[in-house]
DNA sequence: CCATAATATATGATTATTCGAATATACAAA
DNA sequence: TTTGTATATTCGAATAATCATATATTATGG
């Protein structure tokens, strides 16, 4: 993939929520991401599918829901930018918001959605 | 500076491009830049002002020059980001040509452009 | 099979981005 | 002041991205 073609899929602030939170945790499904994002399913879904695309991200279905992780085939640049943005993010808005709400939701899920 | 607009700037071959360039110099002047990528000078001079808006590169003039460099106050991540970018891309295409233009422009200008 | 929940996609309107071409400005040297 | 070089800006057309809404699709439970 061409970098600039990586950084336009960064260049979202939806987009960046998602991949900032599955930065965070092996894998996630989508109500919970657009739960955490509280953002509507169909734009989740939409900006996922995007980087999906792009091949930043992977998907399978287990049962009813839909689970994306990072792209195990990410370049290990791409993977350390994420990881730096993170860092440098920190706690910033919405991106702590959005790691808090993804906790509360795990907490009241005993199993999914 | 919002993370999605930081990224905005780099999701453009050009501007990327620009960015690769000024992270291996200290400054660079306009003319030098749109040598190096080939580009014509408004397109050129329309990107780098872009990442001027955005606070990524500060300019100044020298007579009848106009030197780019990183923005001094850069968030440490974002540097952090650059240069691995750099590391990344390594002499890939268009970057490691852009920088073998510089280079041999710079061993023909016994002064500037 | 039917109803419902989770997810995906299509549609249409709006806005943003990009580029080339043309023009303008700023400075230097003659 | 004129000429030339460096740089910036503006304009219009083409393309791309975004969003909200509506509709499909897929799977589960009864």
């Amino acid at each position: 993939m061409k970098a600039d073609q990586f950084y336009k899929c960064l260049a979202n602030e939806t987009r960046l929520r998602c991949l900032m939170l599955l930065l965070t945790r092996d894998e996630l499904c989508v109500c919970d991401i657009a739960d955490a994002l509280d953002a509507s399913q169909p734009m989740t879904s939409r900006h996922l599918a995007q980087l999906r695309t792009c091949n930043l991200v992977s998907d399978h279905r287990k049962g009813q829901w839909v689970y994306y992780r990072l792209h195990a085939g990410l370049q290990s640049w791409q993977r350390e930018v994420l990881a730096t943005t993170q860092e440098g993010l920190g706690t910033e808005a919405p991106y702590g918001e959005d790691l808090s709400r993804l906790q509360a939701i795990e907490r009241q899920n005993r199993g999914c959605c």
